[in-house]
DNA sequence: AGTTACTTTAGAATAATTATAAACTAATTA
DNA sequence: TAATTAGTTTATAATTATTCTAAAGTAACT
């Protein structure tokens, strides 16, 4: 465990983020998993503050994710209700959706036969996919 | 004018929307263009009550575009400002997306050489791909 | 024309997010 | 190690998009 703390300890460092107790506890909630994870603020104060003593104030966790994004470490997305989700993947890369929720697709799981030249003046910088299910029933 | 009116009387009639004379004063201008818009309430606030006598109401903007999303003739998507966007190209189609706006890409613009399987239970509902653009230098 | 059901509207309520500024703590300096 | 400083956390207030409410208005039907 201190050893985990230690490699979150100097990514924030090494981002310019002062290791601190809350940057580190996020940090290692976040990034301490084998698949991505999509999550809201609202979803990480649930998660991360209850059952809990010394909780993570609100204000914190938005300055946290910000910072985490602006250091490319999270990558923000928007569903169609108007909250902000976070990816802890940040490559681009691509999506399933289905119930309000996200899962990742890798990127060589699509290939394009064909894609439209950008307009003059722009060059892709990325292509994302979405595919929408539904039940089969 | 008055049988373009018409037109858009009869939409919201067969919608089973009462052709209002706000609702018609938003259907024109939302529908009687060539191009697909995309638009938020605050866009279309600005850009339908300015320069008028007789405003309408912010609340009135709200329940149209509701409705008219109800009865499928516009599509909502949210960009990154968790702000609600509309779209008057109701069909699966794609985009270019620059500096937060949004250019409709043609379906046929676009051909899947491999695609993933849907997990068991579900099927494609539909696949939406977004082109991320950067200027070029 | 009168009645009924649906609409519009102003304003209040809600909820996610951002701003503020005082208390706190990590890092740096002496 | 103690003192200084610069960056952080936090409670709370402010902001903003959106939804709710209920009273006044209007379209449609009898």
């Amino acid at each position: 465990m201190i050893s985990k703390n230690k490699t979150f300890i100097e990514k924030l460092r090494s981002s310019g983020l002062r290791p601190t107790r809350q940057r580190v506890e996020i940090s290692k909630f976040l990034f301490n998993r084998k698949k991505t994870f999509h999550f809201s603020v609202d979803d990480l104060n649930k998660l991360l503050n209850s059952r809990k003593k010394k909780k993570i104030s609100i204000a914190t966790l938005y300055n946290t994710v910000h910072a985490l994004k602006s250091a490319g470490h999270l990558k923000e997305f928007s569903l169609e209700n108007n909250i902000s989700y976070y990816d802890t993947n940040t490559t681009s890369h691509h999506h399933f959706y289905f119930n309000g929720k996200l899962t990742d697709i890798k990127n060589k799981e699509i290939h394009f036969k064909k894609i439209p030249t950008p307009p003059i003046g722009k060059k892709i910088k990325n292509v994302e996919v979405v595919i929408k299910l539904e039940n089969i029933n």
